[in-house]
Parts: structure tokens; C-alpha cells; sequence
DNA sequence: CGATTTTCCGTGCACGTGCACGGAAAATTT
DNA sequence: AAATTTTCCGTGCACGTGCACGGAAAATCG
């Protein structure tokens, strides 16, 4: 509990009869040394119980370190700028360590395209990655190259349960938020019928969160409304016109329906919709605080975002990456599932 | 992005014309340096964009921290026992950067133990503390003055919202997991009444987490089984016979009463009774993986235990400092919350 | 036994910063 | 103007480790 016996390479030289250069060889055994000097070190070393000064070593290596981040390519105004921007405060911070970030992306619905990222990450030899993974099988391969030559990497988003071992996982607990969806969406009355929108290319994708948000959602739903009827429509996310047609067609089969929800980021593609055909109690419910959502929150056509700050993901992603290059240290648990927030109109000045 | 240029004092030194000891006294701007000395060194610096390095720096401070840890007295098998014995792996690791943990405890019921206590922190100056506060009044007054000497703090367990600001906080949502106990009792069906047990000794204190759990275990009640009576009863921690009493009165008047549940980490203290009286069809739910009451979860006594991990939460206190003493570094987020585990007899070989 | 190779080990500088010491230059006093 | 004080600044060592270099001792060879 009291400290401050300081015990460096010099006494153990001294100790052991022999120099720190002896000493320094058998500490990072690269051989040169007879096996009874060796033994000797060794011996006062667990005799004295020496460890190794951290700045001293970290000082003299002057090792510059680099941490690649795979993420999908960040458009204007998706979810995945928002994971963009945590990177430049994190890289900023780590900095001071001699590590430096690179950020490689990809098409998140072209597993050619993250193949390609793969490759160019592999070819730099970084000594980390961070991994937002959106191909199963693809990911897989790329983990075990990593795992092969010892770089440590850390899932955020998504987890996958890779065989090798990822350092850490910084992401939500997908199957709750949608839990936690439902229970907000029921939160005022029973409800007997509500409609799920989902994005067309989402179909295109194995790994996939919005798939387990949905479980945990009907889950909910089972549990405390089992007479409620799901329905489902897929929307655009790059054709307006196409969306507008299917809600278009949706509502006029199903005028009653007055509960919304998306299990992704993109909400915001049915605002318009919604703006011009306004229903006072309509409950909109969506996930991530992308600016278009947070002002659909503003003007109330959305009434509820889940936002799970996946700057914040990044952020502790790179830093974990950071602490176990330059210290060795392992983050206290494996699986850190971060807050979500519940936003709403009223909350929203705090942000 | 890059990176790899390398400013040092040297660099600065030689460009404004000055020596490296000049540049020092700029740096930690502790004067002797005229005034166009300083200005010139600062150009310098601002242009370059110098950053020290942390390394060769703290290894020339060669300086020693200290942090404190304020919990109450680890009684055997007792809730505070698992946190303390978080406190010797997070010491082991932090010892390589100069950091010492030194322990003070004091009696968790009463609040003259806690100002001792308290003041003895005070007097050793510490670096940093970590605080699990019992006592609302008696923390504010010793945070006020941690604050005054600029001694940054960390709560566990428990928050409280003192003015100056923590540092952070390592705890679970007190009123979600009284939420979620609720959620796991009635599980199975729709229960008429159940019991609440709580501790004779709860009363005396002011800051209580338990009273959060209560809280979010009655509004789920409340939401989803509003016919439900809670009742409840006293026992004591220290009289095995007085809680046998207590509960024999309490069976006997309402013999089919089949849910239990209590919010601290003492379920243990009725299990004698609960094997005295088997009843196959009894849910009992209790909070901590304390051995004792891991013990009764093996036996069937007790059906669910939300683990908190204290542990961990005294772990991730400790580091937290650790990185803002020595790296003035603060945590991505203030309040972390922890996972809660929920653990049955089932799942308890993962233990 | 001398020549050559191999094994093994000590010396010394470098990493970048902190800080003590001493001394030059400027300002003030006598 | 000399003496004294104050202001200001440069020099140099220390922190503990990593690593290159060169050389002594031992082993091998001719």
C-alpha cells in the first residue's frame, strides 16, 4: 500500500555483478547472454521485484504508434458522420502517446468495398484497428489476418463473436434499445396496430443491429400488448418520390394507424411525409441524432429519438486501442454497452 | 492525420534565440523571464504548435501520487468486501505510473465515523479520492473542501450532485434495476401481494440507494401490475432470532404470500427461515453476488440475484483518476452506469 | 600453439524535460 | 562611480531505459 521503492536496471546490475546492458538483454531476452548470467539476473529480478519504469521506456523507444478505423463512409448528415466526428477528439488526446489515426471507409452495402478497406488497413500494419463491421463472413476472415500477426482490434457498433478475441466492444445493446423502443411507443395507451418502416438495402445486409432491435421491439410488444398487429413497409433512402408512394399507399389502406417506427438512423426520410399530411397524435419514434431527425424532433414530427452517441463509441474505441498498445493494459470489462438517450422535444435544449 | 514531427524545447529554444532552461520557465510560466523573452518563446510555441512529451516529462517530475479510497468498513462476506477487493488490482496496475491507493473505512451507519474518517483523507492530501458516500450532508461538507484543494473526486455506488463537480461516477441506475427486479418477480404470472424486506438499520441513513430501487420497483408495479399489495417488514442484521420472529409473524398472518424481494445486499439474512419453511413455489429476489448469498442461489433458496460488480466500479474509479492525475485526462462521460447481471442457478458456472 | 571465429558483456550516448546552481547584465542604492 | 541588489538567463546534471558499438574472453580451427 506504501510505495515509492524504486528499483531500476542499475541495481539490479549492481546486485547481480554484471552491467545494465546484461541486465536490459536478459529483461527482453534477446539472447547474447550466458545462461548463468542469465539465471542470476533473473534471480534478483523476482528477488527485488522489479518493474519496469514506463516513462523511462516508453521515453527512450520512441516508438510512433498507429491505429487504423474501419468505419462505413461517413454521407452528409448519416449516422456514421456523427461516429466520424468522435474520431479527430479522440486522435487529438492520443496524440500526446505517439499515436496517430487513420480512418479507412467503405460502402456499408458493398462487401467488395469493405474488402478492399480490409486490404489497405492489412497492407499498412497498423498496430490497432477499430472495426465498425457490417459483413459477417467478411469480417471474420479480416479478424483472424489481424489476429495472425498479434493486432489488437475493437468492435464498435456491432459485435461479432470472432474466435481470436477482440479487445473490447463499445456499442449499444441492441436487443434492449428496441425493447426500450417499444416501451416508449406504448408508453401512453394500448395500441392495436403500428407500422415498422424499413429501409430497402437493409435487406442487403448480413450483420446487422436493426435486426435484433426489432426482436427485442416485438418482444416488448408480445409481452405487454400481445393484440397489437405489426405491419411493415420498405421506403427509399435515395428515391423521395418512391417512399412518399409506399407511405402514400400504406396510410390509405391504413388510415388508423397512428405509431411509427424505424429501426435505423434514417427517420428522417419520412418526415416529409409526414409534414404534409400532419396528424396531430401521430408517435414517431426513431433511432440517432442526426441533424435532419433532431430538427424533425424540433418541429415535432417526430416525437421521440433513441440516440446512442456513436461519437462517444469511437471515442473510447481508439482509447482502449491506446491504452493497450502503449501500456498493455485490458480494459476492466470486454462488452461496454454505452447510454442511450432518450430525446424529445423538451429535453433537447440540454444537448 | 500524419504525424511523426517531433517539437521540442530544444526546437523552441533555438528559433527564439533563448535556451532551453528559458523555454522551461515560459513553459510552466513560473517567471524570471522579462517580458520580451516571453513573448518571443510564446510566438515560437504558438507557431510550432508544441505539444511536451508526457513521457520524458513525467519521468523527469519523478513524481509520486497518492489516491484515496472512502469506503465503509468491509465486513466479512459483505457487500463492501467485493469492492475492496477491486481496489488491490486496480492498485497493482496503476502502481507503474507512481500511483499509491491507500483504504480508509469507516461504520456505514454512522456519520461521526465518516467525518473521521474524512478528515483523515484530508490531512494526507491525496491526489485524488474515491468516495462511496453514505451520508449526504457529511459528503457535500468534505467535497467542498476537496474542491477548495483542488483534489478531484470520484463517487462509487452512489451519487450525489455536489456543486463543485466530480470527477465522475461509477455506479449502477439505482432506480432502473429496482425496476427491473420488479419486472423479474412478476415474470411468471400476476402476483396479488408480495414482500418487501428491508433492514432496521436502513432507516438511519440519508443516502440510500435502496430507496431509488424501491422507487423504480413500485412504478413497475404501478405500470404493470397496479392490484398488486406490497407489504413489508423489518429484520435486523445482527439478530438472527429477531428475524426469525419477524418473519414467522409476518407468514403466519399472510401465509400465501410467495414473492420476496429485497433491495440490499443482505437476502441472506432470511434464507435460514426460507430453509426452516421450504415453499417449492417461493420467488425470492435479492441484490450482490456476496458469497452467502451465491451460496443460497446454488441451494434454490434464492431465485435471482442482480449483481452489481463493485469491483469493477472501485476499478474503473481508480483508473479514472489515475489518467486525470497523471495525463489530465477526464473520462469521455461523467456518470458511467454499470451493467447489472442477473444471475440464477443456472447461469452461475460463468461466475 | 597461433589464428580465427564465436560468445558474451561493458560502455556510453540518446530520448525530452525539470530544476538547481551560478553568474552576467541591468537596475538600484550609497 | 562604486557597491549592492534585483532581474534575468544559460549550463549541466538527473530521471531510467534502449540500443549500438566495440572489445575481452572463450571456443574452435588450422
Amino acid at each position: 500500500m506504501s510505495a515509492s521503492e524504486k528499483i531500476t536496471i542499475h541495481d539490479i546490475a549492481r546486485l547481480s555483478g554484471l552491467s545494465k546492458g546484461t541486465v536490459d538483454r536478459v529483461l527482453h531476452n534477446r539472447g547474447e547472454v550466458s545462461k548463468k548470467s542469465y539465471e542470476k539476473v533473473m534471480a534478483v529480478i523476482k528477488e527485488l521485484g522489479y518493474e519496469p519504469n514506463v516513462y523511462a521506456s516508453l521515453l527512450a523507444k520512441q516508438q510512433n504508434y498507429s491505429i487504423a478505423i474501419l468505419l462505413p463512409r461517413p454521407e452528409p448528415g448519416s449516422y456514421w458522420e456523427l461516429a466520424t466526428s468522435g474520431i479527430e477528439k479522440a486522435a487529438e488526446e492520443e496524440k500526446q502517446f505517439g499515436i496517430s489515426t487513420t480512418l479507412y471507409t467503405y460502402d456499408e452495402y458493398s462487401a467488395e468495398s469493405f474488402r478492399e478497406a480490409c486490404y489497405q488497413v492489412l497492407s499498412q500494419k497498423p498496430s490497432g484497428v477499430v472495426i465498425a463491421p457490417m459483413f459477417q463472413y467478411e469480417t471474420q476472415v479480416f479478424v483472424q489476418e489481424l489476429a495472425n500477426s498479434h493486432i489488437p482490434y475493437v468492435y464498435v457498433d456491432t459485435k461479432l463473436d470472432t474466435p481470436g478475441g477482440y479487445l473490447a466492444f463499445y456499442g449499444l445493446p441492441a436487443y434492449k434499445s428496441g425493447y426500450l423502443c417499444a416501451s416508449i411507443l406504448l408508453m401512453k395507451e394500448k395500441v392495436k396496430e403500428l407500422l415498422i418502416v424499413r429501409v430497402t438495402r437493409d435487406k442487403e445486409r448480413q450483420s446487422d443491429p436493426t435486426v435484433q432491435r426489432r426482436a427485442g421491439f416485438q418482444d416488448y410488444i408480445r409481452e405487454h400488448n400481445p393484440g397489437c398487429t405489426l405491419r411493415s413497409i420498405f421506403v427509399s433512402p435515395t428515391d423521395p418520390a418512391a417512399t412518399d408512394e409506399a407511405l402514400n399507399a400504406f396510410f390509405s389502406e391504413f388510415p388508423q394507424v397512428r405509431h411509427i417506427v424505424m429501426f435505423n438512423s434514417r427517420i428522417h426520410l419520412i418526415v416529409p411525409f409526414l409534414e404534409r399530411h400532419p396528424a396531430k397524435d401521430m408517435w414517431v419514434v426513431g433511432f440517432d441524432n442526426l441533424s435532419a431527425n433532431v430538427a424533425a424532433l424540433k418541429e415535432g414530427t417526430v416525437t421521440t429519438l433513441v440516440a446512442q452517441h456513436p461519437e462517444l463509441q469511437v471515442q473510447k474505441a481508439i482509447h482502449a486501442l491506446s491504452e493497450f498498445i502503449v501500456f498493455k493494459r485490458k480494459p476492466a470489462v470486454a462488452d461496454n454497452h454505452m447510454h442511450m438517450d432518450l430525446l424529445t422535444r423538451y429535453n433537447l435544449e440540454d444537448y
